[in-house]
DNA sequence: GAGCACTGC
């Protein structure tokens, strides 16, 4: 394989050559936190413990401070300590910390908790969906997800009980981020004293300065922002350009990894792949091509992760790999910042992701394979130098990288923003149009989810929220179209249905489908089927679960169930739950009776309706745009004159995703303010 | 007639 190496520069990495000029001695403190040492000494030898007292300078000083810096310059384990310790908790205050993903906030409380050798829950405290672990009269630090901060502006708008709230991984900018980040600069108008750290571990800094600024002068000693930027400490890893592109990076990928096995010193490698199809062909190409290897050589083994994978064959990439053995991990984006693999020496990065977009105009969402940022891939590249320097080889030309956007598009520009307008609108802002997004989503995909709460009642002709609908659809933890279902399901007598219904829908992969076709997976998905569809059917399957399967794992494997995505149906149903009675809700049940299963879910789902045409594909009832029914789904293989569903994603076709039978005679009887005016493309029945 | 990146409340 050809493969450039810049010089002595390599290109968009400034950070990981900077690592180069550290001494290895510090770089083994950092990475094996040394037994010898006691705790307080190895915090002093963290690289950001440099920075201690600058930081806590600007912290005073201004009312925001940016802070720049890679992974593992002990930002989220230090920050939040050194804030505590120079007196910003005093008094019952908290210094709270975001984090986007789950597992991070509460292994970094974990962390903070052992460091401050407290007990997990008193002075140090997570929170979490569906697990709080932190005391209302003790915590001082509390890590948290970015959505569960989110929720608490709905309790008390201006966060009142918190001193210090640090925003971590900010450069991600996840949908509940990007809504705290506006909200945030709202609350620090009223509360001048608020003290914001911006975390973010690359280029946009600036973008984040500008944003929190408020000096309209030309006297910049009179900014309240501040940046920093904190060293970080990974090992440098060497980036290696194809001269020329390839034509098919799964194949490329495959011979750069024979490649490494073959010519590199040991040490595992991860290769970045869009999706499941790819990792499966490349993990059974190279268990092929690995008995073509010498007796004597080195052995491979080649190991895929995606997220829908099963917790078992999830964990197996961190399984010790017998000895005188390769490991390759085949990963989607899931390595690349939700899943940290031991051992990676080599990465090899295919240049691309799968994204999901939302098509305002339509109403359609699109799964697209779509160039990486420059962001991206560096930080698939920093993968390789966690253990020791590593080789990060670009299955792309040089020329090609520079090309990349620095960051992707934030998540908040390419989402259905209905839940997005509803929370905004129940925290009183009534001009969601207007509001100080740091990048504005585009206003079709705001005007898109206006009409939708609308239509279903959410919103009255003025776009005030209505009441109590609307502000009981704000307060619940799911998209409107199905808490509308939940909340009108007292009128079917069958909320105990469709909180199981809208549980199983939030949770993806229930069913582990073999990588190739099998007649004994057809054959047990075909015991839960029913004929009405696949709502109905996931009824059945949950159902089964928590009776006949005792919510045993042994169960769920032997039916080619998803455990884990079953269990979190349990407690996502369990919330709701909770919801429901709060909001005075009869929790019923309508037995068998899958008409008004069916009905309910018409009075949430009118917009997506669908009927099939002679050639068996099918036409939205609203924009009269051609679908086709998803193969996973019940009714792939089935005729359905009339159909609702969940959601359209369009891959290789636009697919209808979770479909239910429905009598077209319910749509104009339970939502007549859609239909009416659409009457033409309703025919007679 | 044949396919689903990743999070989060």
């Amino acid at each position: 394989m050809a493969f450039w190496k810049p010089g002595t520069v390599a290109p968009g990495i400034s950070v990981d050559r900077e690592a180069e000029k550290e001494t290895n001695e510090n770089l083994v403190t950092f990475v094996n936190y040394d037994t010898n040492l006691s705790i307080q000494q190895q915090r002093k030898g963290l690289p950001i413990f440099k920075s201690r007292d600058q930081i806590l300078y600007l912290v005073e000083q201004y009312q925001t401070t940016i802070i720049v810096g890679q992974t593992g310059c002990g930002k989220s384990t230090q920050l939040p300590q050194y804030l505590h310790e120079a007196g910003w908790t005093v008094g019952g205050r908290i210094v709270a910390c975001t984090q986007p993903r789950r597992v991070a906030a509460v292994t970094v409380a974990d962390r903070v908790a052992s460091e401050m050798n407290v007990k997990l829950g008193n002075e140090v405290g997570y929170s979490i969906r569906f697990e709080e672990c932190y005391d209302p009269n003790l915590t001082s630090i509390k890590y948290m997800t970015d959505g569960m901060l989110f929720r608490e502006t709905f309790l008390d708008p201006l966060l009142t009980q918190y001193s210090v709230i640090m925003i971590d991984e900010a450069h991600e900018r996840s949908l509940y981020t990007d809504l705290l980040l506006g909200i945030l600069k709202k609350i620090q108008k009223r509360r001048p004293e608020l003290r914001l750290i911006i975390s973010s571990a690359t280029l946009d800094a600036e973008a984040f300065y500008e944003f929190y600024n408020t000096n309209t002068t030309n006297d910049s000693s009179k900014d309240n922002v501040s940046i920093i930027s904190l060293e970080g400490r990974m090992f440098p890893v060497d980036i290696h350009y194809l001269e020329e592109p390839c034509q098919d990076y799964v194949e490329t990928a495959i011979q750069t990894a024979f490649d490494i096995h073959v010519k590199e010193p040991p040490g595992d490698i991860l290769i970045f792949l869009t999706g499941r199809d790819e990792i499966d062909k490349t993990v059974g190409e190279i268990f092929q091509r690995a008995t073509t290897l010498p007796r004597s050589a080195m052995k491979i083994k080649p190991l895929p992760i995606y997220a829908g994978l099963p917790s078992e064959q999830q964990l197996e990439i961190f399984e010790q790999t017998p000895q005188n053995t390769r490991k390759v991990v085949v990963a989607t984006n899931i390595a690349e910042a939700s899943i940290t693999i031991g051992g990676i020496v080599y990465v090899i990065d295919c240049g691309f992701v799968k994204l999901r977009a939302y098509n305002p105009k339509t109403g359609m969402e699109s799964l697209t394979v779509v160039p990486i940022s420059k962001a991206s891939a560096q930080q698939r590249a920093g993968r390789a130098g966690r253990v020791m320097p590593g080789k990060a080889y670009r299955l792309y030309t040089e020329d090609s990288f520079y090309k990349l956007r620095d960051a992707s598009i934030p998540e908040i520009q390419r989402s259905n923003l209905a839940q997005v307008v509803l929370h905004l609108k129940a925290l009183g802002i009534d001009n969601v149009l207007r509001f100080d997004f740091m990048t504005p989503p585009p206003a079709e995909l705001m005007i898109r989810a206006l009409e939708l709460l609308y239509s279903l009642k959410a919103l009255d002709d003025y776009g005030r929220l209505t009441m109590p609908l609307g502000m009981q659809l704000a307060e619940f933890p799911v998209d409107p179209m199905l808490g509308k279902i939940l909340l009108d399901s007292y009128k079917y007598q069958c909320a105990e249905e469709m909180l199981t219904i809208a549980a199983m829908i939030s949770v993806q992969n229930v069913f582990v489908t073999p990588s190739s076709p099998s007649a004994e997976f057809e054959e047990e998905k075909r015991k839960f089927a029913v004929e009405e569809g696949d709502h109905i059917t996931s009824l059945n399957v949950f159902n089964a679960f928590v009776t006949r399967g005792k919510k045993s794992a042994r169960w769920c494997h032997q039916r080619y169930l998803n455990f884990r995505a079953l269990s979190r149906a349990l407690s996502i149903r369990e919330q709701l739950k909770k919801y429901l009675v709060r909001f005075d809700v009869p929790i019923e049940s309508c037995g068998n009776d899958t008409v008004k299963i069916r009905k309910c879910l018409v009075s949430g789902y009118f917009a997506h309706a669908a009927k099939m045409q002679s050639d068996g594909s099918f036409r939205s009832v609203r924009d009269n745009v051609e679908l086709h029914v998803h193969p996973s789904s019940i009714l792939f293989t089935r005729n359905a004159p009339w159909v609702i569903f969940h959601e359209v994603v369009s891959t290789t076709k636009a697919f209808m995703r979770e479909l239910t039978i429905i009598d077209p005679a319910w749509l104009t009887e339970l939502a007549p303010h859609f239909y009416e005016i659409r009457k033409t493309s309703l025919p007679a029945h």
